[in-house]
DNA sequence: ATATAATATGAGGGTATCCTCATATTCAGA
DNA sequence: TCTGAATATGAGGATACCCTCATATTATAT
């Protein structure tokens, strides 16, 4: 016995809903298609006939999926969004327990981990798609961050913290290039310069800690 | 007496070259549409005919002067790689006299400046253009750079100074996107702040000077 | 003033990409 | 096995953009 229709309702036009095992596979299959030709091509220039291929689809079926080429970024920038944040709150939970240098190194860690497997996250954020994030969204990580630094040091006030962590992000932020054209035994290095630089950066505005 | 045809011989198509003062104007008004589009929108999404209604033009002087988009990028890349070249020149004969501080903020100094009065910079360095920047053109600034940690530390081997060159001004690229999204009040804190991440790492790695 | 070179115009041809849809194939349940 | 739902296909319509070209306008030099 159906249960629905098998086609979306909300938003633009309705879209097939996978009911059985192979739909809900390749619709993440197209999905992953697509990460890989967003992180090495960019958003705009990756094709919908080029996500079709990489997936071993036709054009058709990936439409029957995704209404249109923003979906799909929009699909992507959302499920990364969600796994960034519950890193971070693993990150958070601890944080109490370590000195600034062990934090500045856990969030390198992290940062390093999540664009290892996923290369397309950075892309997507800086992609130009009609639907923009919310300023809740764009803003949620940096304040969670701010949150964590007034923790360490309770007399900075929210615009210092605010700022001293967008900046410490975008540093953070700026790794993913030089990691993705770097190899492996690069990276190792990279990594550890990065630590360096965050945790000097860190240690002078919140001082250096036991 | 007209001294050549007008036109262009070398490269693709044959493009008008100004022979006149109002020429000069229009070619010089294009470029700089182009790169204010390119600033706010980024290459792919900025198109001929908007760069040609910014400037006020036809479609058709458009082309008369430039082949496709890709040569008005590039156009735009010389330019700004030119004098970004001219600039560090100028860095580095006075580098000698200057401890890691007073270094690392002249360094941000420049590239504030620079991305003040060229905000299509980076963008068009990220740009996906056929006609890649050669390893010669792409490693210029980072080896010019590594040569002058060198002279500041002697004992650095060319590998780490290389790599400390490559993430220092990863690092000041990563000021770009702040720097344009601040008003102008933010702008001076987060010049400052970033002279501070900076300078507390080149100081770490390079040591402390008089 | 006139001729010629330089510059300017925009309709429209060519093409790549987005996206649809009628049809075909595969699968799940009776 | 059989039936209808779910999934898959790819030719082709629609559109947006790149770029040309025949023609018009403006400037320069004599």
């Amino acid at each position: 016995m159906r249960m629905n229709s098998g086609f979306e309702k909300t938003g633009k036009l309705p879209r097939r809903i996978p009911q059985q095992e192979r739909g809900e596979q390749r619709k993440a299959t197209m999905l992953e298609a697509a990460a890989q030709l967003f992180a090495r091509l960019g958003y705009e220039v990756t094709t919908m006939t080029a996500i079709a291929e990489k997936s071993a689809s036709s054009i058709g079926a990936l439409y029957q999926y995704f209404p249109d080429k923003e979906t799909i970024a929009l699909a992507l920038r959302k499920q990364y969004s969600d796994e960034m944040d519950n890193r971070w709150t693993a990150l958070i939970e601890i944080a109490a327990g370590l000195n600034i240098a062990e934090l500045g190194e856990r969030i390198i860690d992290l940062m390093v981990a999540f664009l290892h497997e996923h290369p397309a996250y950075f892309c997507l954020l800086n992609a130009s798609l009609k639907y923009k994030r919310s300023d809740q969204d764009r803003l949620r990580l940096r304040k969670r961050f701010a949150a964590v630094i007034r923790e360490k040091q309770p007399a900075m006030n929210n615009t210092d913290s605010l700022r001293l962590a967008i900046i410490a992000l975008e540093i953070v932020k700026s790794l993913n290039p030089l990691y993705a054209a770097a190899t492996k035994a690069e990276r190792v290095q990279l990594v550890r310069e990065y630590k360096l630089a965050l945790v000097s950066y860190l240690q002078l505005r919140l001082g250096v800690q036991s």
